[in-house]
DNA sequence: GCCATCATCTTGACAGCGTCAAGATTTGCG
DNA sequence: CGCAAATCTTGACGCTGTCAAGATGATGGC
């Protein structure tokens, strides 16, 4: 469908929907900058008016993944106010449950396709964003005695750690078929977490 | 510099070879079908007589990381003999450490390039046995009260997950540089593991 | 010892890719 | 109104994965 205006006019996000969605048809393999601008209606250039190259597309697609997820964490927050453990449950939930239902979306969000994040400092400001959400739940557990006390920040890399681990052996298949059978991803979920913390977790 | 004979002899390997070091020296985006021929003096289809396409040969350099990491971890397993808590420890540290080591390698392992694993029986089979390696000394951990009772397969896929999330968030530049100023990677593995297990561990 | 067969390797071609340069079109500011 | 800047198109380049056709050499049967 061609456009009626020579100027697009919101090309950029465009793009980065654009973009989203063949992730989530064909997977990583199938992005490629000239599919991503002609699913967008533009010739196979145009994106370079928006993005230095195609590392740079990657980042804000990526960014805006990591959006949606630290969005979901700061709802479960929100939802649960007083209730450290559940909190922590459904942050890590709202974590492992975009892994699997945009498996591309967070393999190229996480599996290190950005080289250099430095040069992405949007990226970078949204993990941090995200990072800090997860170290106060991991606070809050820690003052109910959810959590063993220590540093908070090494505590939510081990919390993190954890959850980013599940959702990335699911995804790559690595979690045996024979225990996909016997439980949920969730069930596995809510048994590591209470692997880690003092007082069970629903 | 040119072969002295026609047939290289054992291309195969050379071709795994010669993409592990492309991978070490220039990462996963520097990997490909005709700079592994080219490294391994060969032309640039020769690898079609070795491997159906480009996702074979990764399947088999990824099948070499694995095998590599087995490897270390039963030499961990067969060191501390009888030290179930100690050879949890060496074993994660085997698996951290190779991913500090070789970062391409390690993600192009683990990071979901292998579309369908299924067509490749020995990455399963490698996979399968070092998952078996962990499970045992999972168990052993059980036995000892170092790790909570319950079903050891789905124990292990905790511990794997905290093990290999450490790993990826590390590679991946999601850990913050204060927490890496303070202190190494190793001690960040022992602080996790300790997390889960009863008793500490050194 | 020779020859046929077969695996191995080379050469050449093709479409798709990321990227850049040059030019066309439109917008918005002075 | 006019011109500069932003946006988009067109065309080109080298690199990529893959395939087909042919060259080369090793192997096993006679």
């Amino acid at each position: 469908m061609p456009r009626k205006t020579y100027h697009h006019g919101d090309l950029k996000n465009a793009l980065i929907q654009a973009g989203i969605h063949i992730l989530a048809k064909d997977g990583v393999a199938g992005l490629s900058l000239r599919r991503v601008a002609g699913k967008a209606g533009v010739s196979h250039a145009a994106p370079y008016a928006h993005f230095t190259d195609k590392q740079a597309l990657i980042a804000a697609i990526s960014t805006e993944g990591y959006r949606r997820i630290h969005e979901r964490i700061e709802a479960a927050v929100a939802e649960f106010e007083g209730d450290p453990s559940r909190q922590l449950l459904e942050a890590a939930w709202a974590y492992v449950d975009f892994a699997l239902t945009d498996p591309a979306h967070f393999k190229i969000t996480f599996s290190g396709v950005i080289e250099k994040e430095k040069e992405h400092p949007a990226f970078v400001e949204m993990s941090q964003k995200s990072f800090g959400a997860v170290i106060r739940i991991v606070e809050a557990c820690q003052a109910q005695g959810v959590l063993a006390a220590g540093p908070s920040d090494l505590a939510a890399v081990s919390v993190w750690s954890l959850v980013h681990g599940l959702a990335s052996l699911v995804l790559e298949g690595q979690v045996s078929h024979s225990l996909l059978d016997r439980m949920s991803v969730r069930e596995m979920l809510v048994f590591s977490l209470n692997q880690m913390t003092k007082v069970p977790i629903p």
